[in-house]
DNA sequence: TTGCTCCTCACGTCACGTGAGGTGGC
DNA sequence: TTGCTCCTCACGTCACGTGAGGTGGC
């Protein structure tokens, strides 16, 4: 046996808390009593244990990374970030609500062009039965004899 | 005479350099020194007389009251104001294209149905003549007499 | 006992606002 | 001359990060 690290690899849901406050600092490349401040502050939410130890989720270590890169590349201050992060949240909801939109609304197009086409063809196919096969003609009916009378359209209202 | 103080209101482009230092910093409640402060930093660019002195126009001065704002009320510091600024723009943006996109949507739609509506119509016409006036139906040309037959319709490829 | 957790308190650093001080042109 | 402009420099305040110090339960 070698003496190199083993890596392994665990799933586990993005949201749920598994980190302990040590864990999540160092994966965050944090100390951990900023992490304590962030949560008092109203920044970061971490799940609790039974016996009160944060537990940090996946999610809370990317979150906690975004900040990071927030005060220390950008130069926030901790208001900043919050507001920052509320008006991206709103941007990608915006940004998803138009995407949905524009698909929708390509959907919608060719739906109409697909009806409008089959409304076309069905009209059609009401008058076409008349004109084939070769040789037939559409007259009024009071211009035939009533005892010639065959076929008939129901009337609409 | 009387000694009250008159009031008068005058009209400027929103976005033309009229007021110099002094008065933009009263209006905008800040230290002219603020705001000198402000465009080193990039927050804001007033334009210059040819002798070098900053104008300030109308949208300068709310620009100042936005800035003023997110610093005092919400503790923003000036990394955090250049990035909320920067989102809000963008948002701004997407909403009214989504604005934009939703209206256009809906005349579509309209404007859909109405063709639709004349598709119907116009195919419907070349029925409807055999149908209308009341009593009348629509009958085979071949179960016609010849010298009977009066209308026709046109075959279509 | 060791090493973690929890908490509060305190201090160093840095950003920001503002005042001082000196210059120059209506 | 007065009062503005321009600029740079310096200082006080405050937010933030982090370390210390004391507690408690595996």
């Amino acid at each position: 046996m070698s003496m190199r690290r083993r890596t392994t690899r665990i799933t586990v849901e993005r949201g749920r808390g598994v980190f302990m406050i040590s864990v999540a600092a160092e994966l965050a490349e944090m100390h951990p009593q900023t992490l304590r401040m962030y949560e008092q502050r109203g920044l970061i939410e971490p799940k609790r244990s039974p016996k009160g130890t944060r537990l940090y989720s996946q999610e809370d270590v990317e979150r906690l990374r975004r900040i990071q890169e927030m005060t220390t590349e950008l130069g926030l201050n901790l208001a900043g970030v919050e507001r920052v992060l509320l008006l991206e949240e709103q941007l990608e909801r915006a940004t998803r609500r138009m995407e949905q939109l524009e698909r929708r609304s390509a959907e919608m197009r060719a739906e109409m062009e697909a009806e409008m086409e089959a409304v076309r063809r069905s009209l059609r196919a009401e008058i076409v039965p008349y004109m084939d096969p070769a040789g037939t003609d559409i007259v009024r009916a009071r211009d035939v004899t009533p005892a010639r009378r065959r076929i008939r359209v129901d009337r609409e209202g």
